[in-house]
DNA sequence: GATGATTTGTACGTATGTATA
DNA sequence: ATATACATACGTACAAATCAT
């Protein structure tokens, strides 16, 4: 009966808990790049007064959801197309980072779920729903992440593709993209199942290249974007 | 006569001031990790309200250099010794990616600069002090950051390099370190100025690793930490 | 360009949670 | 284990800067 009173449930305090819902809903696109966000406005919706609004507002801007400027309102953060670009370029390393590192460090454990996953995920090309896929999509990444086995390589990827993803649209319409994203996962996995890092990495870097290429970026003041764009 | 009344020397507000001293002041370990940096304590030694240190506090948590939880004490970022390794890691990849870019990328005069800066520095090695090599390697790295022609990766690379300084301690003592380092840089800018990509990535990647392995860690609850550790 | 309305920046007080005797 | 001391979380008030007219 030592037990903690704290709930297991790490509910956070009201800032966490803000910070949360409003990454939610900059990523999700439910507040589109360019909105408006006024201290007061978001006080009245949360029902908190401004301190703890003031702090949610400096933890996102560090983030990269919002910009913030002295005695200016904050806006969720907008992006210029070769900035956008940019940021794509760095996830490709990321991602062949990450891939090269699993090659070499994934435990028989992991790399068996991988393969699972993936082979799984075969049927989900010719029957599934694009949000099937997506959902998948994240599990694969998140699997490939973590396989690095290095926990801050792990965050800056996870942090750049939350940065990204407010501005990309679902690339799954295009023609046959499924399909080819399959065969370029299924170029990963091999790599890294026979542990050949460089070919490991070398599909990463090209898997993003193709997804940031097949996606429809939007930069800055589009009117909406409701659309989900969690996966890659 | 349009010219805006505020001076060019962007002072910033009281907590952006707050972040620039105390971001310093851990950096080159005036606060050693594990201080505590309680919130009235800083607010008296700033002459300023609880307030504007709370958002700093909050800020430098973002940046990774303090830690924050739920009322208790923030006190300077510790680390583990796996965690630094991570960084280190981390930081070899984010190098070796600005190097192939920068082989790709840079342009006559960039190339130029950086051969300059390079071949400057050989005089240092033999009658310069360990300041100077200092002072010059962060100017060499500064280059090859910005010769990559990517602004987010060059930020998660410049992000990365600060956040690991509090924790190293200078090199430069290890025997010889002086010369090897020069020829590791010789090593990369040779690639560069060739436009050998991979070469470039490779020689970056194994300059870190070098140097990490150079340089003597330390992690959680070390007495002082007077030492400079700007450059690498 | 000046003035009023609005919004942000900072100070301070109180309640609540955490550590220490 | 209880109580006391102390630090933080949030609310409220005022000052300063920005924007619109």
């Amino acid at each position: 009966m030592s037990e903690r009173k704290r709930p297991l449930v790490r509910t956070g305090t009201t800032v966490d808990q803000m910070v949360r819902v409003l990454a939610d809903e900059i990523v999700h696109g439910t507040r589109a790049p360019g909105d408006k966000l006024d201290e007061v406005g978001l006080a009245e919706a949360f029902g908190v007064s401004r301190t703890p609004v003031r702090e949610a507002l400096v933890q996102l801007a560090a983030m990269g959801l919002v910009q913030r400027a002295p005695n200016r309102r904050s806006v969720v953060a907008t992006i210029t197309d070769s900035r956008l670009t940019e940021m794509f370029e760095a996830m490709a390393e990321l991602e062949a980072a990450c891939a090269r590192f699993a090659a070499q460090r994934m435990s028989a454990a992991e790399r068996h779920a991988l393969d699972r996953l993936h082979r799984d995920s075969a049927a989900l090309v010719r029957t599934g729903t694009k949000d099937d896929y997506e959902a998948f999509n994240v599990r694969f990444h998140t699997l490939l992440y973590e396989g690095c086995h290095s926990g801050y390589l792990r965050e800056l990827a996870t942090a750049t593709r939350f940065r990204v993803s407010p501005f990309r649209r679902a690339q799954f319409r295009v023609a046959g993209r499924l399909g080819k994203s399959w065969s370029e996962h299924d170029a990963i996995v091999t790599a890294i199942l026979r542990g050949d890092s460089e070919a490991a990495a070398q599909a990463a870097r090209s898997h993003v290249v193709t997804v940031s290429a097949a996606s429809a970026h939007f930069v800055s003041s589009v009117p909406l974007a409701q659309d989900r764009c969690a996966g890659l």
